[in-house]
Formats: structure tokens, sequence, C-alpha cells
RNA sequence: GGGCGGUUAGCUCAGUUGGGAGAGCACCAGCUCGACAAGCUGGGGGUCACUGGUUCGAGCCCAGUACCGCCCA
């Protein structure tokens, strides 16, 4: 064994053996009881970031934990089709070809995104393997497989004979470039300078103007209204009254509503709702007309008259110097403000009112609301269920509907007569009046819709398979906050409707992990990190530990430190387990006949009843900082120096003991670590069987985890000052094995601890002086404070002070 | 604007029911004793963001202020 552990090579022999000897798989005939975790998925075309390493070193730790304990473990991998983040993959891929997808056509470019998903897709799973996250390999699904698509299809008719799928125009976030309706997650928000424009509408009566102020000049031509706020005294004449829309010279009338903000610009807004939210959410409740000027590509549409082909940019020229002609221009300012842009090709988001079709949620979630309120689903931590349940609470309907060519297309068909048919596979004739001039919608279903059926899909659904028995419900997801509402939501409500079950017990939000400059980390801004760098440095098991000792339920600042201190306890591990098959440990046997023998399987067993509770409260933070504490401090520093005098004397009991109590150290250790303590394991003489599926011991009494006290205290006195404290027996030779007092300095400094004693006694005797506390604290405290004092006082004494 | 979270050592973070401010890293000093110098031991370093309140006692509870972050509009 080399005295330095190096993780290269040993790792992905483990993973490979681990994988080959079938030691990830889950079998659905298995009788023993079921653990299952069925997480989104990541994308077909993804690379591992730092948020999927953290969400496998978690999952991963609780898969292995779970596999121990005797349960039959499915932790289920495959991908997403992630519809406009492949598709736009592709296109770009054909851009640099010159070429564009209408130019293939859509049967073509769906070839061309399978062939293109062969050669470039998938690549996440082998880095999931080197991350040593114990997914059944063999079951990779797709959400592109056949069989999915089925049960998407399934889901689609099922929805729509519930009568909840149904189309309408509404204002959707729209991609000019993609040519497609969004979803909030495919949204980024992004500060920008931009001007604000005030512009003066002259009342229709000819009595003077209103101005309001606008970042987009070029939306006035579908302006429908000015709204004012109510309770806005400035305005209170004008409600009522109608003024004059610039350009296209429309009356419109002046509204009052409450959402109009008063500080902003002039307290008056031109209400346009066709290309904005709020105005389309006060056009709706006012009976205002949705006009749209601006079409699909972004440029102004043929309602914009003359303008019709021209740039918002250009439209926005035109009108100003129209309005500066007129003097109806009042001033421009500048002005800093979100702007929502494509996440995938950074094009201004057009807000836009489109027909679209959407899966009515008024039902739907409340089985699911009924489910969290209850606590049959419970995101972790505390805050975050109460986010998820609000989220649920709020859910508008969904759009479900895109208008890319990469995904699930709607199985839905209309004839000329304009009848809906929805069936599963191809009609043949049109349900309603029998035409078989059918055509399929071009649509395909929101990325999310698919992805909610993951957990029952990959199972097998809508076949009542043997799986589905075994493993539905599952038990646990893990993921960020962002994904609470576009998909674990969505997986319960999906999984209760047609299940009749949740899909999960348990929802881990884990924390987010910033760049070490503070901000987000992010491709983009070149901020973001490659997991699979850290990997290669120090090792996917000091990886797992690191980001384990970051994570806590806040966010945190990515430091290299954790994962370092990692990297030092694997190789801590590896030394203290040299230091006992070079002195020639033979067996495992738990014989422990001394004091730091029973003080050791003790401190373990505190440990391990302790991380049991960390786990199941999912404090992974404070788990293998456990861990850490008990390898370094209690098993090297004080355990093992104990006992060397005894084993390297050839005591046989000893060694025999040291190594049981390696082997439960190891045990603790592997969920966290797997590789470096598999490798410990298989070096061990006589070992049978892998530490991968070794039974998860019982903890033990851990009466005697604080039988080691007093030594220690008199380690540090000794250590600190030189000064000795009377000891005998035991207690005597475990302090001389493991100060080794002849070693060093004792410079016999007494009067260093005599001050610091001196000190304790003043604190306790002010505090005990205080007939506030005497009087009014608990008895215990005060009682507790009187032995301290009483302790101090003794120890004084006998130091002759 | 709405919601959530944060501010503790030079850095990254813990801190349980209110009862002596902690860890890792960094820094300083000492230690080659048959696992590990990528080690061991000791030490220095804190106005717990700020203001007020409750309390015998506040990092922790309450009110407010400032600044930072994330999500939503």
């Amino acid at each position: 064994m080399d005295p330095l552990y190096r993780p290269e090579g040993v790792e992905a022999r483990w993973q490979r053996t681990w994988e080959e000897e079938g030691l990830y798989n889950a079998e659905a005939s298995d009788p023993r009881p079921s653990f299952a975790i069925a997480h989104p998925p990541p994308n077909v075309t993804g690379d591992l970031h730092l948020g999927h390493a953290l969400q496998l070193s978690l999952a991963d730790t609780i898969v292995r934990t779970r596999r121990m304990q005797g349960f039959n473990v499915l932790f289920q991998p495959g991908y997403d089709h992630a519809g406009i983040s492949t598709q736009n993959a592709v296109e770009k891929h054909l851009a640099s070809e010159g070429k564009t997808r209408q130019d293939l056509g859509r049967e073509a470019f769906e070839a061309r995104v399978w062939e293109w998903l062969r050669e470039y897709g998938g690549k996440i799973m082998f880095q999931f393997r080197r991350i040593g996250a114990s997914l059944d390999y063999r079951r990779e699904r797709f959400t592109m497989d056949p069989d999915y698509v089925r049960a998407v299809n399934r889901f689609f008719v099922h929805l729509w004979n519930r009568g909840w799928i149904y189309r309408a125009n509404r204002i959707v976030n729209w991609c000019p470039f993609h040519l497609t309706s969004l979803s909030d997650l495919e949204v980024a928000h992004v500060e920008v300078d931009d001007a604000l424009t005030y512009v003066r509408y002259p009342f229709a009566d000819g009595n003077g103007s209103i101005t309001i102020a606008t970042a987009r000049p070029a939306t006035i031509l579908a302006d429908v209204a000015v709204a004012v706020n109510p309770g806005d005294d400035r305005y209170r004449d004008a409600v009522g009254r109608d003024v004059i829309v610039p350009w296209v010279e429309r009356r419109v009338p002046v509204i009052a509503d409450e959402r109009v903000e008063i500080e902003f610009g002039t307290g008056a807004l031109k209400v346009t709702p066709g290309h904005d939210q709020k105005d389309y959410d006060i056009g709706r409740d006012h009976g205002l007309a949705e006009l749209t000027v601006i079409g699909p590509d972004g440029r102004m549409n043929e309602q914009a008259g003359e303008l019709e082909g021209l740039t918002q940019a250009e439209a926005d020229e035109r009108i100003l110097a129209w309005l500066r002609e007129r003097d109806q221009l009042e001033k421009r300012e500048s002005y800093r403000h979100t702007v929502a842009l494509c996440e995938r090709c950074m094009t201004r988001i057009e807000p836009r009112v489109s027909l679209q079709w959407w899966c009515s949620m008024e039902q739907l979630k409340q089985p699911a609301l009924e489910a969290l309120r209850s606590g049959r689903v419970r995101f972790h931590p505390e805050s975050q269920h109460r986010f998820a349940i609000a989220s649920l609470e709020d859910a508008p309907d969904w759009n479900i509907s895109r208008q890319i060519w990469w995904g699930h297309q709607l199985p839905l068909w209309e004839c000329p007569d304009g009848h809906v048919t929805v069936e599963e596979t191809a009609p043949e004739a049109c349900g309603e009046c029998g035409s078989h001039e059918l055509t399929r919608s071009e649509d395909v279903l929101d990325t999310w819709f698919s992805s909610a059926l993951w957990p029952f899909a990959t199972l097998g659904w809508p076949d009542e398979t043997p799986d589905l028995r075994t493993f539905y419900p599952g038990d646990l997801n893990t993921t960020a906050r962002d994904i609470i509402r576009l998909w674990e939501n969505r997986m319960i409500f999906s999984g209760l409707e047609l299940m009749g079950d949740v899909p999960f017990s348990n929802v881990v939000i884990h924390s987010l992990v910033h760049a070490p400059s503070g901000g987000r980390m992010s491709k983009s801004l070149g901020t973001g990190m490659n997991p699979l760098a850290l990997i290669e440095t120090h090792g996917a098991d000091a990886t797992r530990y690191g980001l384990m000792k970051m994570a806590s339920s806040q966010d945190v600042t990515f430091s290299a430190g954790a994962i370092e201190e990692g990297r030092k306890l694997a190789n801590k591990l590896w030394n203290a387990s040299r230091l006992l098959i070079l002195a020639g440990v033979t067996e495992a046997d738990e014989r422990a006949s001394a004091l730091e023998e029973r003080w050791i399987l003790a401190r373990i067993s505190a440990v391990q009843r302790a991380n049991e509770g960390h786990l199941d409260r999912f404090d992974f933070s404070h788990l293998v900082d456990e861990l850490y504490h008990l390898t370094f401090d209690d098993f090297c520093d004080w355990y093992l120096e104990a006992i060397k005098p005894r084993i390297y004397g050839g005591d046989a009991d000893a060694l025999a003991t040291a190594g049981a109590a390696l082997e439960r150290l190891l045990k603790l250790l592997h969920p966290v670590m797997p590789h470096v303590t598999e490798e410990i394991w298989s070096s061990l003489p006589a070992r049978e069987g892998r530490l991968i599926v070794a039974p998860w011991p019982e903890a033990g009494d851990d009466a005697e985890s604080g039988a080691l006290q007093r030594v220690q205290e008199a380690a540090e006195r000794f250590r600190r000052s030189g000064v000795a404290t009377p000891l005998e027996g035991e207690e005597l030779r475990i302090f001389e094995a493991v100060v080794k007092p002849e070693h060093q300095k004792a410079d016999g400094s007494v009067e260093v601890e005599r001050g610091r004693l001196r000190e304790e006694i003043r604190r306790a005797e002010k505090m005990l002086g205080n007939p506030g506390f005497t009087e009014k604290a608990p008895a215990e405290v005060v009682e507790a404070e009187r032995q301290k004092l009483d302790r101090y006082r003794r120890e004084l004494d006998a130091l002759g002070g």
C-alpha cells in the first residue's frame, strides 16, 4: 500500500466492478422492502454540472445506506428529451452548415436530431458513473422511447377525456427566434439599460392631455386604454374620459385599476393587453380588446399598417419622430430594468397573445394540494414545503403546447370542419363527422408534460408491470429549488391522477452553490465549474464529501477547502488502514476488553446513531462532519495511538478488535466515500463480499462514549502547560501511549494553568453571586454551575494555588 | 412591488429547548516517536451587521434599520 492514497484508477475500477457484478441492480422479484428514487432526469444533451454533482452526492449517500440496510434499492437513470434545449443545439449545429430547420423540413429535422443525439447525446450518464452514483444503469430510459411516447399519449387522452384540455388565446412567453411559446423556466431575466419614453395622449375633447411612460413605444399602436390607480388624486377627473392614442389616432378610455403603480413613471399606464402580461390581466377584467401589432417573428405585423415588417427598434424611431413633430413627446430618460430572454438563444422574449392548448389545473391539482397539506409528501426544508404548497395553490392553467419540432406531437387531429379528435394512435376518421381528411396538430407538448410521468412511466406504465408494483410509489427526490413548480409538483399531481398515489414521500431541496466570486454559477458568465475537473483532481469521494459539507439548507459559496478536507479524510482512512494491515491484522472480531476499545466502539455507535438521525432529517453537512471527527480525532488520534503498544507487542485480541472497529468505520463512511472504503475493504484479509452490499450494523451500546474524558482532559492540560494530572491503571497507560510525555517539552508552567483556573473560578463566582440568577434560573442550571466551581477550586488546590 | 433566505474568526461555514462563541482552511510556534509532514501538538485571532425591546441571562426570542442573494411580478 502506497503511503499516499491515489484515487486515480481505483475509483473507475470499482465503478466498473460494482456495475459488472450487478450490485447496482434492482429486481422486481426481490422480496425485500423497496426503496426507489426516480429523479428528474438530466437533459439528454446535458453535461454534468455542480448541481447534478451535489444532487447525486446526496441521493447516492441515501441510496447506498438503504442498500446496506437491506432495502431492494432502485435508483432510476435516464434522460429527458428537453425539447427546446435539444432543438436549439441541433439548430446551432445546422447553422454552422448554413442551414435552418425549415430548409430540412420537419421529418428530416427530426431524423437529424436523432442522428445528432446518437453522436453527442447521452454523455452525462458516463459522468454519473464517474461520480460513483449507484444507479441501475441497465434501466436507462429516455422520454422519447416508444413506450414512453405511448405513456405520454395516454396521459393526454386521459386529460382530454376528463375535459381538462382546451384551446385558448392567451398571453404567453414567446421566443421570436424559436417561434414558440416557452415555460417560465426557459426564460432568463437580465438587467438592461433602456429608455423610458414619456408620451402625451391628448384628451378626445381637446382639453389637455395625459402623459404615460413606456419602455416600448412600438406597442403604442396596440393600446386600448390608459389606466390610473383609483387612489391617485392627480387623475381623479381623468377617469371616464377618452384619450386619443398617438399614430393610430384611436379613441380609448381612461380607466381605473388597482394594479397601476402610482410611483412608476407618471402614474398613468398605457394598456396593451396583446403585448404585456399585466396589461393583459387588466384588459381581461375591463373587457378590453387584445390587439397585436407585433408578429411571431418579433417584427411589426400587418396590423401595424405602413410599419409592417419593421423591427421594433425601427418602429420605435418612426413613432418617436411622429410624436416629436406633434410635440407629444414629453421626454426620454434612461431606465434600467430587467427584461426576459430566451434562455437558449438569448433573444428578447415577446409577451404575446397566441392560440395555445391549455390544461386546466383547478381539479387536477386538488389531490396534490391535499397530499402536501397533510404531509403525505413533504419538502425539506420546511420553508420549501410552504413554497411548494403556495406554488400549487397559485398554479395557473398550464400551457402545454409548444411550436417546435422536437418533442411529443399532440395526439390530436382536426378535420376540415374543425372537429377535434383525440386518440392515442392515429384515428381513421373524425370522431364527430367521420371525415377522413384528418390533420394532426403540429404542436408538441411542453417537455414537462412528459417529465411529469417519469416516476411511473419508467416502470412500464400504462401497463401493469411487476416493476410498477414493486417500486411505485417511490420514496425520495432530491433537486434544486427552481424545479419544485416545474417538475416535482407535476410529478405529484400526475402520480395521484394516474396511479392513485403520490410518487414519493420526501423531496429534498438542496442548496445552490455559488461561484467562489459570490455570484451564481453560469456558463454564459464564465463562472461555471466543471465537477469532472474536481473529480479528476481530488477524486470522486473527496468531491462528494466536499459538496455535502458545503450543502446546508441555505445557499453557499463554493469553497475548495471542503473538497480538500474530503481528500484528507480519504487519505487518513487509507493510512489508518495501512497501519493495521502493516501490523498484520488477520481477523475482525470484537473482543473489546481494554478501556480504549470499549470507548471507540461506543463512539462509533454514538456517531452511527447520530448519523442515522442526520440522514432521516437530510442533514448532510452534519453527517459528514461527524465522520470527519470520528475518523481523525477519535479513531486515529486516540484509539490507534492508544493500542499501538499493544498491537506491536503482539496482542492478537487488540488487533482483531481493531480490525472489527475499522470495518464498522468503513461501513459508516461507505455511503459518503464509496471508492476508498471499498478499496480498503478489499485489502483487509479474509474479506468476503463487497462493502457496497455489506450489512449495515446495528448501532451498539454507546454508554461508554465519554469514557476517555478524564484522560483527554489530562492530555489537554499536559500539552498546554506541562502540568501532570495524577492518573493510574488503564487511564495512565492510555495517557502515556497517546501523549508520549517523554517526547513532550514539559516546561512545567504551572502558573499558566493556575491563571486559567482562577479565571474560571472568577466567572463562576460572579454568576453564582447574582441573586437574579440563583433565584430565577432553573435549579439544574444553577447546580451545574456550582459543581463546576467546586471542581475548579479542587483543581486549583491540587496545583498549590 | 410580492415572497423566501442571509449578515458569526482573514476565508468558507456550524451553532439544537435562551445558560461559558465553534469547525475546516489560512496564520504563528513546537514536534522526524515503527500509518499519514498531504502528519501531530499547542497558540493567536470575534463589538455574532446596526438600533431598541423582553429576560437574572440574548448569536438564538420580539420590533425596526442597513446591506447582500435568490425566486416571482
